[in-house]
DNA sequence: ATCCCGAGGG
DNA sequence: CCCTCTGGAT
């Protein structure tokens, strides 16, 4: 659709620099801090990684390290537990079924424990350029707000959007998502006045807020 | 009080 | 569909 294209290069020049905010070195520091980011803030997880991969800097270390260790190292992010058991975890499978290296594949990401499709489509397009669209609560949000989809399921969203836009973009396409959810977009506080796309969303309101 | 770049389970 | 897990930031 050709509207959601001009929307998408309205939101790239606004944001030139809108990227992946998670600090990390290689597919499996990533995989760990996207993991470490459901429910907290990308800032948190900044936070804590440094040391966490210091102590734990591949899959074969964090396969072997005791969960009341990593919980200790997280403890700060929320979810520690579920996050600990799950980074564990998800490392031991990639020592198991993978040899301790990140797969490339959605089918495979989804199978690692804590994995679900948000994340692992962050994975396969920031670690791997292979093109997959990240649906996570700001895209849905942002994305609604601004009619470009129909669907309100996070698959059927994928799939709407990919539809509308070459594979190439549709990792740069969450970031720019995420990136105005976060910034402007808000959830409560739609600040419609400072909005790029004021004048293309069927929310904006004069009066700074949107439905 | 409420939210934060989710996933798993009922 | 709903709920739970979690603490820090605001």
């Amino acid at each position: 659709m050709k509207r959601t294209r001009r929307i998408f290069a309205i939101l790239a020049r606004a944001y030139p620099d809108a990227r992946c905010e998670l600090d990390h070195r290689g597919p499996f520091q990533l995989l760990a801090a996207t993991i470490l980011s459901a429910q907290c803030t990308d800032r948190n997880v900044n936070r804590a990684t440094p040391a966490l991969f210091r102590r734990w800097p591949d899959a074969a270390a964090l396969a072997r390290a005791r969960p009341a260790e990593v919980e200790r190292a997280i403890r700060t992010l929320g979810l520690f537990r579920t996050k600990a058991r799950n980074l564990v975890g998800m490392a031991q499978a990639l020592v198991r079924e993978h040899g301790g290296r990140v797969p490339d594949t959605m089918e495979a990401l989804v199978r690692l424990p804590g994995v679900g499709r948000k994340t692992a489509n962050v994975v396969l397009s920031e670690a791997f350029g292979v093109p997959g669209l990240a649906v996570d609560t700001h895209v849905l949000r942002v994305g609604k707000r601004l009619g470009l989809f129909q669907a309100g399921d996070p698959v059927g969203v994928e799939r709407e959007l990919c539809a509308q836009l070459p594979p190439a973009q549709w990792g740069r396409a969450s970031h720019l998502l995420i990136w105005h959810g976060r910034r402007v977009c808000e959830a409560r506080l739609p600040r419609c006045g400072e909005c790029a796309l004021r004048r293309d969303c069927p929310s904006a309101r004069e009066d700074g807020g949107a439905s």
